[in-house]
DNA sequence: ATTAAATGTGTAATCGGTTACATATGAGGT
DNA sequence: ACCTCATATGTAACCGATTACACATTTAAT
């Protein structure tokens, strides 16, 4: 690999201008900018971002925590994210906690000491932080804490737009598939949907999960079933859950939407390959990702003067986990 | 953060001593060593990996390279060089290339830029490829190039298993979804598959698709159907697509499997969760994932005597899109 | 014509580590 | 007592960039 010092000699400059033409600061005169720039290209040479970094104490990296990388929703707002970076000269770490907190404490860590330029996290774990006294900005995308920025759809809201949209459809014996206690978002869903149903003064069973995994979801599907046989209504904790239950209760004949309505949570690619398609709440994934770099690049630029908590719409997707509302209902 | 030197004015030494205690080389008094030992916890000093990785022309990074984040084989492929590389000390560098070759070539030259000391890819457009002059090993993953290291299920042994028992269990007007030209893994499948056919002489059709895309699946399965209506078996070109196709089966009308047939191939966790569960020709994702990345590590280290070309089994997984095949046939 | 400001370029310090080399001391061998 | 070698530690060069500073040459202004 060239250097720079390569191609100050070969420009027969030195390594002060060759720097002033790449970063395009200083003043250089035309024809030596030529003279450099033709070098450059002669001995294909590209800087070393490892020396740069060095110096500047920022690379053009930005690190992205995510808590588990399997659950479709998350490679999604990574994809956002990425689109909207690689626009600006920025490439993605992306480290994969596992739900663990010991490894988000890693990875922060190696973020720090890779000098990242900025953090996205969408990791989730109630209580402790450690991103208090960091050099970089962070953005906390899918969740919030403190009143650091952040991008989040409306959880309180979509559990109770899912419950609304349940009740309203007929279901009178619900179950709600409560996601892991330690997860803000799934919190949240929660209550929004327990308000709803209060309100509405619906009865409703509650079944624990402590995770959002594929191999668990299955788990708690039977546990469902075993515990509340004639619930006619199900909110899931997620899409992934979701696929699980109606998996069960396919197997169990039961018929969907007629017997049992099903209201799933984000919206992943496969739920609409579902079969019956998965009616469900959509979390606009791929835009959150999107908005959370822009406002990290914005923190990054030291703009000012902009909204630093980003909520976004969350939806009502109909397909056909659950009925067709009577028009004059 | 505090620098090596703090240490060293800290602990009464000098850097060079303080450099001696991190790495573990050279003399080093007993006395000395608790010293520094101390002085580091104090400051609570973590190494600039930056600058270590300028002096020493090699990071703790490794850069991984995948097609397409969004395909859940993907991620379980980087789950298992996750938890290889971390019991190392290694972090991963994810790069997703969404399938197009100047995406590839910036990531690599990224990886390049930051001192990477390995990189992993999974990437598998035929033809011009980049990893030629590189100085840190390369292992190919989900593909094979020229001679180069690499890590691969079978794919024509897949294809062939998948046609197998396929025809065993009755098809005899049978479909296959041709995956994306450009991908090698996809041509194996399909070479696979249609020897066999054509070596039980059974009659067949090709649907060619040119993406593994949830969105694009879709498409996909509907000009099947209204290509080849009365089709009684299926071999689609991943899960992903044998996903959509069954959802447009069952909207159809279609009973699976006792009028039609479907194979998948992968094996994704949504696989078993959908309805019926889907069969399906199993590559082990994340072991090919650890496989990978110990292979790279052995690389790194320079090692010699190894299998340098890993070829993973792949497995016929049986579950209810294919009839039960009799005991006697 | 004189001087201040703008332009153009090079030298050397710097970022935070690693390590070659120099130097010093103590132990063991003859 | 003398030499050798292992042990222990420090000084300074180095990795490849950026930039403060110095210096030279134009250009513009009075």
């Amino acid at each position: 690999m060239a250097t720079i010092k390569d191609v100050a000699k070969q420009a027969g400059v030195s390594v002060a201008t060759v720097s002033r033409v790449l970063n395009n600061n200083g003043y250089v005169h035309e024809n030596t900018r030529k003279l450099v720039i033709e070098a450059i290209g002669q001995l294909s040479y590209k800087p070393n971002e490892v020396a740069r970094s060095l110096f500047k104490k920022k690379s053009r990296l930005i690190g992205l925590l995510l808590p588990d990388i399997r659950n479709p929703f998350f490679p999604e707002l990574a994809r956002g994210i990425e689109d909207e970076i690689q626009e600006q000269g920025y490439q993605l770490i992306i480290g994969n906690i596992d739900e663990k907190y010991p490894k988000e404490i890693d990875y922060i860590q190696t973020f720090k000491q890779n000098n990242v330029t900025g953090i996205i996290t969408a990791t989730n774990l109630t209580g402790r932080s450690h991103y208090d006294n960091l050099s970089s900005p962070v953005v906390f995308l899918d969740r919030t804490f403190n009143d650091h920025p952040s991008v989040f759809a409306d959880g309180i809201e979509g559990g109770r737009i899912a419950a609304s949209e349940l009740v309203k459809r007929g279901s009178k014996r619900i179950t709600i598939l409560k996601g892991p206690a330690q997860l803000q978002t799934a919190q949240d869903r929660f209550n929004g949907a327990i308000a709803e149903l209060r309100a509405e003064n619906v009865d409703f069973s509650v079944i624990e999960t402590s995770s959002f995994s594929f191999s668990d979801a299955e788990m708690w599907a039977k546990e469902l079933f075993g515990k509340y046989p004639d619930t006619d209504g199900i909110l899931a904790s997620n899409d992934v859950v979701a696929a699980a239950v109606m998996h069960e209760a396919l197997r169990l004949g039961k018929a969907i939407p007629e017997d049992l309505q099903l209201i799933g949570f984000d919206d992943i690619p496969l739920s609409r390959l579902l079969f019956p398609p998965l009616s469900t709440i959509r979390q606009p994934a791929y835009d959150m990702g999107k908005e959370a770099a822009k406002l990290l690049i914005r923190l990054i630029n030291k703009e000012t003067h902009f909204e630093k908590n980003i909520q976004m719409p969350v939806m009502f997707i109909e397909r056909q986990t659950t009925r067709k509302v009577e028009k004059n209902g």
